[in-house]
Parts: C-alpha cells; structure tokens; sequence
DNA sequence: GCATCAAAGGACCTTTATATCCTTTTATTG
DNA sequence: CAATAAAAGGATATAAAGGTCCTTTGATGC
C-alpha cells in the first residue's frame, strides 16, 4: 500500500521527532543507521520533506533535521500526499480513469469503503502520535533483537 | 493499492465472464480492445492467470479464453494473490521486517485493521459478482462515454 | 496433411522506483 | 579567515514494473 520511499520517511521522521524531544537534531547518517535505511537514498527523501517543509534543517556544524514548533506537526497524511501524490487517495481499483459514485466499477463502493477508511486513518495519525508510541515503550521503530530468549 | 497488471487482469476475467454468458469465448484481442488494455501485455497478463488456472484457454481456431464449471469461480482474493503474491495482505506500513501484534510499529494497529478489511473484502467479491453487476448495468467495465449530454 | 487461426513463450525495450556517488553550498568553530 | 562539518543538488547506476515484437506450439477446417 505505502512505498518503501514513503516508509522510509515516515520512519525518518518519527526519530527525528524522537531525538528532537532529547534536545537533538540528528544528520542524516545517524537517521539512515537507526532508521534501518540506505544513508544516501534517505538523504534524498529528506531533502524532498524539507523542500516541503514536513520537517527543517540546518547545514554545517551541528546542523542536522528538527520540527519547529510554529507549523503544524504534519500527519501520515502530509507524509504520504507529499511522498506519493493523491492518486493514492483516490485511484479506481478497477483501473478506470473515470470512476465515481454516479459512475461505478464493479468494485467503486466497497473499494472506496477501505480507501476513505484509509485516508480517514492517515489523516488522524501524526509523526507526533506514532512517536509518543515508541517512547511509551508501546512500539519499535527499527527492526527489533528479541533478546528474551 | 492494485497494481496496473492486476486492475487489467481482473477486468480481462469480467469480461471473459460476460462473455462466456454469451456463449462466446473470447480472444485475446477482443479482450484487450474492450477492457482498453494493451494487446500484448493483455497477452502475458492472460498467460499468468491460465497458468494458474483462474481461466482456461484454447488455442487454434475457435479458441479463446473461458471459465470451466468444475473449477470454484475464481475470487478477487485468487486474482491479486497470483498477480502480486502475498506481501500485499501482510506488509507492514511503516516497512519493518518483523512487525505483529507482539512487536508491532507505530502503525501497526491501525493499518493492520485497514489492510484486514481490505483482505476480508477480496475474499467476498467475485469475478461472477462483478459480472453480474455490469450485466445488471450497476457499473461499467471500461471507460464509459458520457451520453447524455 | 496442409493452411490458418489463436494462445504460449522468449527476447527485448521503456519507464519508474530505488539507490549510489560526487560536488557544491552553507553554517560553525578555532 | 581557514578548516571542518553537514545538508543540497546533480549525475548516474540498478531493479522492478509495464510493455512490445517475433517465433513456436497446438487446434480446427478444408
């Protein structure tokens, strides 16, 4: 359903988010690395959500991403229109250019049942939300050791 | 959320359906004249599903493409899980490896429940009870003119 | 059995997504 | 101001999805 650019970036921000609550602005080496995702490729989709404005960064010398407190914090929603564009949101099942209520696929009513579902979902989650997540201990961000064994 | 290939394999079988209630079995060129699919692509895509055998074919004059009664009609569940195997009804929206119900991602919760509503759906709808609705004329199989003007 | 028709199969091409590398720009610090 | 650190940007590589073309196989009618 998402593209692994656009879980790349989720996760991406939701560390960002993680570290930002500790004071810190993390680069994108140490984003790549705790994130579980090619350095380069993620300096890319980063460069993409800040071009956006979804998240901030400085050059240099302490430089790094951060959140700043006068927008928005942006939901899965922002995360995915700006990763993937709005076909997502709206694009027939079926395949057809000019599928509508008034116009239906065989498929219209209960595909877009589970498609508004979806977009309902991603509207009410934020980076915010599945970052207080991790930090409550009640999910992981990375691919997990098990070390109860 | 479906691919391309499978969105032109499920119309390819709709109309196959329609046709055989019409006693005609038709060939690869109708088909993909009629679903507004490429010819040769429509082509290969019919291969897969004759070779998984969600459909039947004859070669030869006469030949073309059918469903035989002995065979359980074929689900949309059948349809997508040839053309895109099973990641789709599994993978973890956030891209962990090994996201669950024990180890779940941020997202895990909420996305699994529109990804399961999703799987429940497919499992319900038919390539006949989509059939069926065109014949009904409740929806349309391919980009529909508008007449009435 | 031969001509013809239609699906099957193989080789290849194009586009998009994913990914890497190198250079440039900008900020910080000594 | 020089050295250094870090993001931005451009060029390029690789893999997967989407798509075309040509040959082979098999069925049918004469």
């Amino acid at each position: 359903m998402l593209s692994r650019s656009t879980a790349y970036a989720i996760r991406a921000l939701v560390f960002i988010q993680l570290e930002n609550w500790r004071e810190k602005r993390p680069g994108v080496v140490e984003i790549a690395r705790e994130i579980d995702a090619p350095g380069a490729f993620t300096a890319k989709i980063l460069q993409t959500l800040t071009r956006h404005h979804l998240v901030h960064s400085m050059k240099g010398r302490g430089g790094g991403f951060f959140f700043v407190r006068e927008r928005k914090e942006p939901s899965l929603y922002d995360v995915v229109h700006v990763m993937e564009g709005d076909e997502i949101f709206n694009k027939c099942g079926f395949g057809l250019k000019d599928c509508s209520n008034e116009n239906p696929c065989p498929l219209h009513d209960q595909y877009k049942a589970v498609r508004d579902e979806f977009t309902r979902l991603v509207h009410t989650i934020t980076i915010n939300s599945m970052a207080l997540k991790v930090l409550q201990g009640e999910a992981v961000l990375n691919r997990m050791v098990n070390l109860t064994r």
